[in-house]
DNA sequence: ATATTTGTACGAAGAAATTCGTATAATAAA
DNA sequence: TTTATTATACGAATTTCTTCGTACAAATAT
């Protein structure tokens, strides 16, 4: 089965990710601080999300409550699939130094980077 | 002005970044051998890419040849930023770790970046 | 010279994603 | 209780992407 969400149910999912669990007005009312678009069309979306399996919701109230089915690191691994497939030539090393050099990444970043690298010290 | 080539978009434009410079039917031979769509399917990508300034052409001969004006560079880039923000939360390092958890990277990669990150050290 | 092949142009069908209007039911307010 | 507000449902218009058929021009082969 596929997961591929579009562009509109992934700025969906990261609201319902980051809160949990949500109305279609506290979805739409995040997404209307950068975007505009009418709360139909938000309903008319997670309704499809629904449909489609990438939500589940709990209709017993009048106010239904989604939550997401599909969690973030599906969707980060799908992501990460396709792109590394379309524009790394399938090389996942060029995409994690592209992704070093151009967004500056903090000393934080850089650090737990190396950490995690400790772990393949020695390791073939 | 955006640069976000189509997934269509994008398979073409792999085939034009390996060869260089292309003809409609270089690029359609390439994608044959994964896909099939017709030689006029391609053909008609290509001049809405011309159209929106992904490629440029040269017409003096009878078949014309393409050629990127958008390098793998700046796909790659629209691609990372693109997903690190919509599923990564906007951390790069989420995005790193993730690539090389999941990716298996060999030795060869991971040697690649440990030596990348080398320049970082004492950089702060 | 004529027929075949190989190319571009382009309209338009088809499919997928997005947006919105209107109907209608349930709740809340007057 | 009547009116206004706030929900969901859902058909359908719009937009974007993809695919293809047909027309026609240029080059090549017969």
């Amino acid at each position: 089965m596929e997961i591929k969400p579009t562009e509109s149910e992934l700025e969906i999912l990261q609201v319902i990710w980051k809160k949990g669990q949500c109305s279609v007005r506290d979805v739409h009312e995040e997404l209307a601080k950068n975007k505009d678009a009418g709360y139909t069309t938000t309903l008319k979306l997670m309704q499809i999300m629904h449909d489609k399996g990438l939500v589940e919701r709990d209709t017993t109230a009048k106010i239904h409550l989604y939550k997401a089915i599909i969690t973030r690191e599906q969707a980060q691994q799908t992501a990460l699939d396709k792109i590394i497939s379309t524009v790394f030539k399938g090389s996942t090393s060029d995409l994690v130094i592209q992704a070093l050099g151009n967004h500056r990444a903090s000393k934080d970043e850089i650090d737990a980077i190396k950490n995690y690298l400790q772990q393949f010290e020695g390791n073939d």
